[in-house]
RNA sequence: GGAGAGAUGGCUGAGCGGUUGAAAGCGACGGUCUUGAAAACCGUUGAGGGCGCAAGUCCUCCGUGAGUUCGAAUCUCACUCUCUCCA
């Protein structure tokens, strides 16, 4: 949620600033709007304050012991009067609230114009992508020859964008997390943290899922009004709601390993080989929770974090800055990292990291106290992938196939592997 | 699943329907005292919002949402959550 000032001082300026990512605000609709919402905000509070002063001149006179009938009778038109101005009010600022929840951040001056992926700029890059004097094969055709990936039983089990994973690439799967996890607490000083994997409508109206995205969630029916996370960033970002953190407590850095859902509505057809894109996935989540003065280097750190977890694989990729209509609803700035993916001949996404200023804070009133100035302030929130883990098999998969379809394990994972090298 | 008890500020904890945004204590902060610190004493100390250039002024909030009333932390109803006991 922007500042309520974009909406009433700056109102032109954020409009032309929200055109960089392609929304168009109602300028004319929400100047109308907020000049009823002025007047009559002022008015219903006047008339509280009618209320509140003849009700107490009515206790007062009540303990002294005076004749009281008059008054409270003269106070009934008062009572009529304020409950129907009060209910306009209210549908008024649920009406704005709505229009004000749909407005998605404003991109940062940085980052890059344009409206479309072509559009995204390419900020650095590491290793060259391998040259492989056979034809690579995609994870999936692997996968399959090592019987160890089964998407057959997935569709059985479940439906289709699904995976069951044996043997090595199983474990693969499980010490990648481990991995990452310790790569994050022991040399990027990240608190690890477990949270629930279902979250309430606050919690994704927080971090900017509802009321837009409401359709690529998995909501479970029943008793439960809850929601599958999409992402760690949902619970764990909801840590710091309703709460005044203690400035010297800041920065708060998490990193969390859930598994994700996502329904992928509106991708039929897209990736449907494989687990580039599947319903279930696992992922490593970094969240920082900081001052506002911060957020941009700490931005940098936390690319720069998830960063390192490719470059220990030994994986080539690029870092991309999204332009300003390629970036989601609630980021002010997001840098894409894309790790090099032979079958496809491409890079393809495997972390997303962003700074969503106090866009998400707002939304869920998280705050610092400025220990010199004693007041309170909205903090910066910011999450990036470090990595999704699914995507980080396929690419050690692809990158590290040879002719017979075996993987050659990156050096990193040898010992985790308990000294395995190479899956057959 | 059933039966009870509860939800008040950073924390503990009062609060006959009427100058209660809320006693008291603790904590925190500022000051006095002290070579320094502690103790003692004095003072300050919730959040969100409207209007206004400002000084300021007004409004809302005692788990959430409705209701009764001139007036609700206090009464009524529903819901949520926490704790205890039973299955």
């Amino acid at each position: 949620m922007l500042d309520p000032k974009c909406f009433r001082q700056e109102l032109e300026v954020t409009a032309s600033i929200l055109q960089k990512r392609g929304f168009k605000l109602d300028v004319t609709l929400i100047k109308d709007l907020e000049e009823k919402r002025r007047v009559l905000q002022v008015e219903v509070q006047n008339l509280q304050n009618e209320r509140n002063q003849r009700s107490k001149e009515v206790g007062i006179a009540k303990s002294k012991g005076e004749d009281i009938s008059s008054v409270i009778a003269s106070m009934h038109g008062v009572g009529a009067k304020l409950e129907a101005k009060q209910a306009e009010l209210d549908e008024l600022l649920d009406k704005l609230h709505d229009i004000y929840s749909r407005v998605p951040n404003l991109p940062h001056d940085a980052v890059p114009k344009g409206l479309t992926e072509e559009d995204n700029l390419e900020v650095r890059h590491f290793g060259k992508p391998k040259k492989f004097d056979f034809t690579p094969k995609d994870h999936a055709t692997l996968g399959i020859a090592l019987g160890m990936m089964d998407f057959e039983n997935a569709a059985k089990i479940t439906g289709a964008r699904f995976v069951v994973l044996t043997d090595k690439l199983a474990k693969l799967q499980r010490i990648l997390t481990k991995f990452m996890l310790d790569v994050h607490t022991k040399e990027h000083g990240y608190k690890e943290i477990y949270v629930p994997h279902l979250v309430n409508a606050t919690s994704l109206f927080s971090t900017g899922q509802l009321p837009k995205f409401s359709a690529d969630q998995f909501n479970i029916e029943g008793d439960f009004n809850y929601s599958l996370i999409p992402t760690s960033e949902v619970p764990v970002t909801n840590l710091a709601r309703d709460e005044i953190i203690p400035e010297e407590k800041l920065p708060i850095k998490y990193v969390a390993y859930t598994p994700c859902y996502r329904s992928e509505a509106g991708t039929y057809g897209k990736d449907m080989q494989g687990m580039i894109r599947q319903h279930q996935f696992e992922k490593v989540e970094l969240v920082r929770f900081e001052k506002p003065e911060n957020s941009y280097q700490a931005h940098e750190e936390l690319t720069s974090h998830a960063e390192k977890i490719l470059q220990k694989l030994e994986l080539p990729y690029r870092v991309m800055a999204l332009c300003a209509g390629d970036m989601g609803f609630s980021a002010a700035k997001c840098y894409d990292l894309e790790v090099w993916l032979p079958s496809q001949d491409k890079y393809r996404e495997i972390s997303s990291c962003s700074n969503f200023e106090s866009f998400q804070a707002r939304r869920m009133q998280a705050r610092y106290r400025d220990t010199k100035t004693g007041k309170t302030e909205l903090i910066h929130t910011l999450n990036g992938s470090g990595l999704a883990v699914g995507r980080t098999l396929v690419a050690i998969m692809e990158n590290y196939q040879d002719q017979n379809g075996y993987i050659h394990l990156p050096e990193v994972l040898w010992d985790y592997m308990d000294g395995e090298k190479v899956i057959k």
